[in-house]
This record gives C-alpha cells, sequence and structure tokens, in this order.
RNA sequence: GCGAGAGUGGCGAAAUUGGUAGACGCACUGGACUUAGGAUCCAGCCCACUUACCUGGAUGGGGGUUCGAGUCCCCCCUCUCGCACCA
C-alpha cells in the first residue's frame, strides 16, 4: 500500500475546512417554512461545567445523526444548543479561585461550544441562548409573576434540607445518607420561607397525559405514574371521645373499616398536642416526638428503626359501628401525605398487623378470601387482598369491592366523609439561597406585604458587583444596593426577595425559547406554535422525573397563559445509556475518565462519532474501548483509501445501470447496495439503532472490496462501483459528516452533502436472486438448498425429500409431515 | 419489600419478531509484504470428539406449549436502575 499524500486521511485539515464553511455559510440556520414539514430535534443542554464528557458526546452525536438524517429526507430541521447556565458549581468555583461565577461561566461556555464545533454538530448556533442572560430569565420573571397573579405560586414555611457549611437549601437529591453531598456535613431540618409552584393543581393531567406519551420510554411513564401517586379512596372523620375536634383519615380501604382497632397520627399531627393535654401519657408522647424526631434527621434505614409508637391516652369513635379506638402516635405515619392520620386495621394492612402484635391490640377480620376463613388469633400475617365483607353490619356478604363504594357513599349521605383523592406530589419549592441564579422577582414590605416587582421593572437583573466571603453564604442577602427598595404599591422602605429560582425553572421552558429570534417578547406565537411540539428530544434517565416533570408542568403553565397551544412538550423521548469504562460510570475519583478532545486529537471527531454510535444501541450503557475505537477508525482509513486510489474511475459520470446487463459480481454489488440502503433507513427509522446501520454498511464496504479486489473473479462496471460509493457516503453523512463530504467533494460532486438527499432504495434491485432454503428433519437443520426466491411449494418438497443429506435422517421412517415456511425452511417430521 | 429492565462466544453486540444462533466489530491465532511493524492485505476463530468431514452440545437454571423456542407460558437464580413505611 502506497503511503502518498493523497490516500492520507488527513482527518484534522478535513474536519477543520467543513466545519469552518458550516460556521461561515451558516449552513444549519433555519426559519419557519411553511411550505416544509418541520422537525423539531433537542438534546438536553449541558451545564457549563468546565469542558465535555463523553455523555455529552454520545448524547449530541446521536441527536446530531437524527438532525442529519431529517434533513436529508427534507425535512425543515431545527437543531438549537445552549447552556444551562445557573447553579451552585460556578459559585463554588468563584470562591475557591477568587474569581466570579458570571466569568467563570462564560469562560467555560466558550470553550465548550469550541469543543462542540469540533465535534462537527450541525447546531443552528444563532439561536444560542444561556439562562444566566437576563435576556433569557426576565421572561421567567414574568411568568412568575403573572402565575403568582393567578394564584399558581405562593409563598410558605416549610422545612427544608439545609446544609450549615454551605449556607443553603439542599435538594433532596443532594442529601447522601443524611449528610451534604459535597462537604458530608450533617444536613439539618430548617424551617423556612419559600415560594412555590403549584404543580399539584396539575397532578390529574400531568398523570391522565403520560397515557398521550406514546413516543416516551414505558419506564420514564412508570416512574412519572409513581410520582404523582394518585390514591382513590375516603376521607373519613372519627369524633374525639370528650372533644368536639374530629380525626379526619385518609384510606384506600373504606371497606375495611369495621375492622379498625385503633388509630395512628403522625408525631407532627397539629390535634397531637391537645390529645395528651391532662393526660398522663403527655411525657412519654413528648419524648417519643423528640426521638422520632432525631431519629429522621438521622435518616436511618427503614429496618433499624422499625415500627414504634406511643398510646396518647385518647380515644376517637369509629363512626359506623360506634367502636372506641385507642390513639396512637407512630414514628411511620407521615404528616406530609393524606391527613396525617390512619385507620389501622390489623387485619388488612400489613404495617399495621405488625404495629398491633407488638402493642397487643386486638386484630379483628373484616374481609375473608374466596373459600377461606381467617381466624385473627393465628394468621401471621395481614390479607390485603380482595375478598367478601364480614362482621360489618349492613355490608356483610358484600364483595369488598362493592364495599368500598358503599360505605363511601354512606359517609357522604350522613355527613362525616366523603370520596377523595389524594396525590403524592408536592408543589415545588424553587426558592434557593443562592448568589448565581435568577432573582426572584418580589419585594416584602412592612406594610403592604408581598408585591410582585411591576412588569416594567422587569428584569430583577442579579447584580455582578459582588463579593464572596469564606461563608458561602449568598451575597445578595447583605448587599444593600440590591435588597432595599420601595414598596411598588405604597413607596414606603421594603425588602426585596434576596433568594434565586431553582435552576429547573430555566431548563423548564427553553425548548419553548430556542424557537424564537426575537428578544422583545418571552415567545412569539407564530414560531412557537410552527415548531413545538419538540418531535424527539434525547437526554439522560437520571431526568426521568424532575426536569421531565417540570418541563410538562411548565408547558401547561405556558399554555394557560396562552403563549402556546400545545400541552405536552416532547413527542419523543429516547433516553440514552450511560457511558461506562471498566464496567463502572466514567468519574475523575475512580481514574476511568476518557478526555474527548484526547480523542479527538488522535483520531479525529467522525471516528469517534462511529464509535460512540457503533459500540451499543442508544437506550443501552455503552461500554467505551480504546481497542474498539481503532476498529472504527481503520474502517473509515480504509474507506478513504479505495476512494482516493480510484478517484479516476469514480470521477466519472453516472450512466444508467440496468441490472439485466450487468455480470454477476455487478449484480451482487448493485444489488447489496440497495439493500443496504433500505436496511440503514429502516434501523434510523425504526428504532435509531445505528450500530446496526453501521455494521450494514461495513458488509457494503466488505462486498464492494472483494468484488473488486486483487481475487476478484470478473470486472465490476464502474458506475456500479460509483452508486455503492456514493451510497456509503450519503448513508454514512449523518454520522461522519465531514468524511464523507470530503470524499463527496473528491468524487466529483459540486453540491456539498449538507444539501444532498437521503437516497432511496429500488425494491426490485434489493431483491435477491437466489436464495438458502434449510431443511430440517424434526426442526434439525440437516442440509440446505440454493433456490430462487419464489419456488412453488411441491417443488421445494420434492426437492427436501429426495435432498441426500436428509434422506439419511429420514432413512426409511414415515413422513408424518412437511413443513413448508415461504422463502426459509423445509421442515420434514418423521 | 414493590416496580421496571436485563442475562447470548474471551469482549461490545446481531438475529427479518416463533424459522440457519453469533451478522458487524474488537481481541486472539496463522500466513503474506517488509530493515522493522503496533501500518496494510489474506485466512482461521462458540464448545466437544476430530487431519478433515460427519456428528453431538450450546442463548443464566429447570419445566411446558410447538413440526420448530434466544424469542411465547410457568417456577427459580443473578445483575442493573427506580421507589422505598404513600395508609
Amino acid at each position: 500500500m502506497t503511503n502518498n499524500a493523497d490516500t492520507r486521511y488527513d482527518f484534522k485539515a478535513i474536519e477543520k475546512k467543513w466545519q469552518e464553511k458550516w460556521l461561515a455559510e451558516k449552513t444549519f440556520k433555519v426559519s419557519e417554512d411553511p411550505y416544509k414539514k418541520k422537525y423539531y430535534l433537542l438534546e438536553m443542554f449541558p451545564y457549563p461545567s468546565g469542558r465535555i464528557h463523553m455523555g455529552h458526546v454520545r448524547n449530541y452525536t446521536i441527536g446530531d445523526v437524527i438532525a442529519r438524517y431529517k434533513r436529508m429526507k427534507g425535512f425543515n430541521v431545527l437543531h438549537p444548543m445552549g447552556w444551562d447556565a445557573f447553579g451552585m458549581p460556578a459559585e463554588n468555583a468563584a470562591i475557591k479561585h477568587n474569581t466570579h461565577p458570571a466569568s467563570w461561566t462564560y469562560e467555560n461556555m466558550n470553550y465548550m461550544k469550541g469543543q462542540l464545533r469540533k465535534m462537527g454538530f450541525s447546531y443552528d448556533w444563532d439561536r444560542e441562548l444561556a439562562t444566566c442572560d437576563p435576556e433569557y430569565y426576565r421572561w421567567e420573571q414574568l411568568f412568575f409573576i403573572t402565575l403568582y397573579k393567578k394564584n399558581l405560586v405562593y409563598r410558605k414555611m416549610t422545612t427544608v434540607n439545609w446544609c450549615d457549611q454551605c449556607r443553603t437549601v439542599l435538594a433532596n437529591e443532594q442529601v447522601i445518607d443524611g449528610l451534604c453531598w459535597r462537604c458530608d456535613t450533617q444536613v439539618v431540618p430548617k424551617e423556612m420561607n419559600g415560594w412555590f409552584f403549584k404543580i399539584t393543581d396539575y397532578s390529574e393531567e400531568l398523570l391522565k397525559e403520560c397515557e398521550s406519551l406514546t413516543g416516551w420510554p414505558e419506564k420514564v411513564l412508570t416512574m412519572q405514574r409513581n410520582w404523582i401517586g394518585k390514591s382513590v379512596g375516603a376521607e373519613i372523620d372519627f369524633p374525639i371521645e370528650n372533644s368536639s375536634e374530629c380525626l379526619k383519615i385518609f384510606t384506600t380501604r373504606p371497606d375495611t373499616i369495621y375492622g379498625s382497632t385503633f388509630m395512628s397520627i403522625a408525631p407532627e399531627h397539629p390535634l397531637l398536642p391537645s390529645l395528651v393535654q391532662g393526660t398522663e401519657r403527655k411525657e412519654a408522647v413528648n419524648k417519643f416526638v423528640k426521638q422520632t424526631k432525631l431519629e429522621k434527621q438521622r435518616q436511618q434505614p427503614e429496618d433499624e428503626q422499625g415500627k414504634k409508637g406511643v398510646f396518647t391516652g385518647s380515644y376517637c369513635i369509629n363512626p359506623y359501628n360506634g367502636n372506641r379506638l385507642p390513639i396512637y402516635t407512630a414514628n411511620f405515619i407521615l404528616m406530609e401525605y393524606g391527613t396525617g392520620a390512619v385507620m389501622a386495621v390489623p387485619a388488612h394492612d400489613q404495617r399495621d398487623f405488625e404495629f398491633a402484635k407488638k402493642y397487643d391490640i386486638p386484630i379483628k377480620v373484616v374481609i375473608q378470601p374466596e373459600g377461606k376463613s381467617l381466624d385473627p388469633a393465628t394468621i401471621k400475617q395481614a390479607y390485603e387482598d380482595p375478598g367478601t365483607v364480614v362482621n360489618s353490619d349492613q355490608f356483610d356478604n358484600m364483595a369488598s369491592t362493592e364495599a368500598k363504594i358503599a360505605i363511601t357513599e354512606l359517609a357522604a349521605l350522613k355527613g362525616f366523609g366523603k370520596k377523595q383523592t389524594t396525590f403524592r406530589l408536592r408543589d415545588w419549592g424553587v426558592s434557593r439561597q443562592r448568589y448565581w441564579g435568577a432573582p426572584i422577582p418580589m419585594i416584602n414590605c412592612p406594610e403592604c406585604g408581598i408585591q410582585p416587582v411591576p412588569e416594567q421593572d422587569l428584569p430583577v437583573t442579579l447584580p455582578t458587583d459582588i463579593r464572596f466571603d469564606k461563608s458561602g453564604k449568598s451575597p445578595l442577602h447583605t448587599l444593600e444596593s440590591f435588597y432595599a427598595v420601595k414598596c411598588p404599591k405604597c413607596g414606603a422602605d421594603a425588602r426585596r426577595e434576596t433568594d434565586t429560582f431553582d435552576t429547573f425553572v430555566e431548563s423548564s421552558w427553553y425548548f419553548a425559547r430556542f424557537t424564537c429570534a426575537d428578544f422583545d417578547k418571552p415567545l412569539n406565537k407564530d414560531a412557537v406554535d410552527y415548531w413545538l411540539p419538540v418531535d424527539q428530544y434525547i437526554g439522560g434517565i437520571e431526568h426521568a422525573i424532575l426536569h421531565l416533570l417540570y418541563a410538562r408542568f411548565f408547558t401547561k403553565l405556558l399554555r394557560d397563559m396562552g403563549y402556546i397551544t400545545v400541552g405536552e412538550p416532547f413527542t419523543n423521548l429516547l433516553t440514552q445509556g450511560m457511558v461506562i469504562k471498566d464496567g463502572a460510570k466514567m468519574s475523575k475519583s475512580k481514574g476511568n475518565v476518557i478526555d474527548p478532545n484526547d480523542l479527538i486529537e488522535q483520531y479525529g471527531a467522525d471516528t469517534v462519532r462511529l464509535f460512540s454510535l457503533f459500540a451499543a444501541p442508544p437506550e443501552r450503557d455503552l461500554e467505551w474501548n480504546d481497542k474498539g475505537v481503532e476498529g472504527s477508525s481503520r474502517f473509515l482509513w480504509r474507506v478513504f483509501r479505495f476512494v482516493t486510489n480510484n478517484l479516476e474511475m469514480l470521477g466519472q459520470d453516472n450512466k444508467k445501470i440496468s441490472a439485466a446487463d450487468l455480470n454477476v459480481s455487478s449484480r451482487l454489488l448493485h444489488r447489496k447496495m440497495h439493500q443496504t440502503i433500505r436496511k440503514v433507513g429502516n434501523d434510523i427509522e425504526d428504532s435509531f439503532h445505528f450500530n446496526t446501520a453501521i455494521s450494514a454498511v461495513m458488509e457494503l464496504v466488505n462486498t464492494l472490496f472483494s468484488v473488486t479486489g486483487e481475487n476478484a473473479k470478473e470486472e465490476v462496471d464502474p458506475a456500479v462501483i460509483r452508486g455503492s460509493v456514493e451510497a456509503v457516503l450519503l448513508l454514512l453523512s449523518p454520522m461522519a459528516p465531514h468524511f464523507c463530504e470530503q470524499l463527496w467533494e473528491l468524487t466529483g460532486h459540486l453540491k456539498p452533502l449538507s444539501d444532498a438527499e437521503w437516497p432511496e432504495f429500488d425494491p426490485e434491485a434489493a431483491k435477491d436472486e437466489e436464495i438458502t432454503i434449510v431443511i430440517q428433519v424434526n426442526g434439525k437443520v440437516r442440509s440446505r438448498l440454493q433456490v430462487e426466491p419464489g419456488i412453488a411449494d411441491d417443488q421445494l418438497k420434492e426437492m427436501a425429500v429426495s435432498d441426500e443429506k436428509a434422506k439419511k435422517f429420514i432413512n426409511d421412517k414415515e413422513i408424518r409431515k412437511i413443513i413448508i415456511v415461504k422463502n426459509r425452511l423445509v421442515n420434514i417430521v418423521v
């Protein structure tokens, strides 16, 4: 093999050349075109942490292939990129390196943008946005105020996870085994005022519309459904003995209400102090409450904790049968769910069963399973399934499913209860005591209370003249020029809200903002209606709940504020797997990190793209393999050499190919080409399985080499070779765009590949001339036949039974049956 | 514990959805060309008995349905992810 300059695949020069051309010509810039079918492709935008990692490379490569493929298929493709630019790491870096979060963030964005360009991703960079830009977050502030006026945003005091070292609230995800994820400080609960989005107003819709998200992975939908957690049941009032108060309980099992033998309430239940007031139980209960609180803080594994409780000394009355039920407070009752009070039915709830056994509380069976009779004295566990109602007055002998309804109806009729639906979903707390975020546009006036910032005063810009002290406390809290304002209503001295938004607020609507070029309004209706919803969204599974749920919620808010028309943001969702190395997720601490820069330097972006697509289907984890990359590199080199060594032939004009006039080798290659076009198209279209698409192209290349190589049987028609090379370049172009553009140009094409159409296959030309039919005897493969497709069954049967190898296995046994599967096999049953 | 997904060569993975198990690639082995090769080309490559053919055996394990099972059904094992006292 020669080593002259023509055959050298100089990926550095090639990639630079095309990237500059795409940038200069704005090749991937788009605008609304009513005459073209739109396709909005979006990958989850990155946090500008410093440099891109292999996860980004994989995510964005997958997206770019789809974007480029859809363009070739004639779609008007929107493929934007931006920066999820607010967040804590910027603040930490600023403190550590004595810089400003803004300069740290913008430097990172700038560097990472260069990296993305080096990968050759086909973004419309004119639409780039950074969420830390006031031109972005000002609209979010406007939404917030609008929603405040619509009563979808409110402020309340709650318990939050607080890290004293970092001086901030932590999200639940940032608390690992009760410790802060960054500094391992014990996280403490703290009562704080915070702002909330009323996502619970949309619980029902968010749940119901999971049904319509047929383009989402079932796994993600299941997680969202569980997170929303709808339970249908009843709310029943149990009057408290010697009191005018009632204990309100929520249950999904009203059919078991006659079986309740005690009552359990959460240690934080507001009625608890009055229940123990004046009883001798007061001290014991207080002690228990205090202890439980401590244990909860430590977030001990539950099995170590066990189910515990104490009697309060008070009783309540079951409104159905007048039974007197002792009220306990127990550590497993959650104040946040339902009403914080639970009627305990030990016979039919495992937790209540364990509790009753432990504290020697009676057990009463009210549901009998089919054909059995449970004895409360001997049962070893609660019976939680449906059955027949017993010991329940007029409801006896009802099916438990019917009794549920009947018992609830009675409560409604008598006025001590009603049907009730409960959700697990909590309202979304968005206040963060941090600096590097979008300011919450609110003012607290000592006279008038909470006042939204007037719209004409927006944006509330995050001040940049700040200094961090060692404590890590947000400088906004002490920055007088920021917080000291006049009340917009009365003009009195007032205090500006110094908390900032959770960064998930920014990422909840960026996909809508990408559709709009204007900067003077939040969203341009025409543009947004043209582009939304996102046709294909791609990102990691780790956002299955948080980001994806918030984005769905925000879409509904934007719709209800009249900015957009659609109710769901993402029609199709692809959750790509992780990139792992040596069996573990890449991480600095494990020392198994691969830097994309090194790979691009060594192999070029096209090889990196190709391998990350080839090694595994997108939804699965990808095991990074240094040797495997070389295989992908080798493949590109081989194609490059073939093309550059045969430029003369490949540069000639196409003549019309007529399959009938071709010799055997030419026909073979021609057929393989059409089969490959069909397969690659199907693999991309059906499932984004680029790994099998690439292997199909490799097969075509192998065929090309074998029919044109030194041992080739006959001359292959140059037009067929040229056609095959064109097909290889077209099919590979979404995956290895620079490489293909270069060879496309070298082979005499005047228009670039970025303007080319996806090739069509000819079904006639793709048809096999000869197929292999397997002959089985009793289901075992015994022989193979080469026949024409569509051969008659009778003829095939004849050939099969007279086949020498098959005969050996038939012997003189009786043939009982012959099964023929068209174009596939013959099975002789003897 | 509950829910979801997965288990196929030395490795990453394919398998027209019930019809030739292991495409494609990596690694490995031999050969060619070479001053050299970690470049390139050719050949081999699931396991067992084999010079070879033939023939058995193989898709986590066990059963079943079927002419035929990696694929469908039942039981069990292992791994990954998610939720974790949700009344």
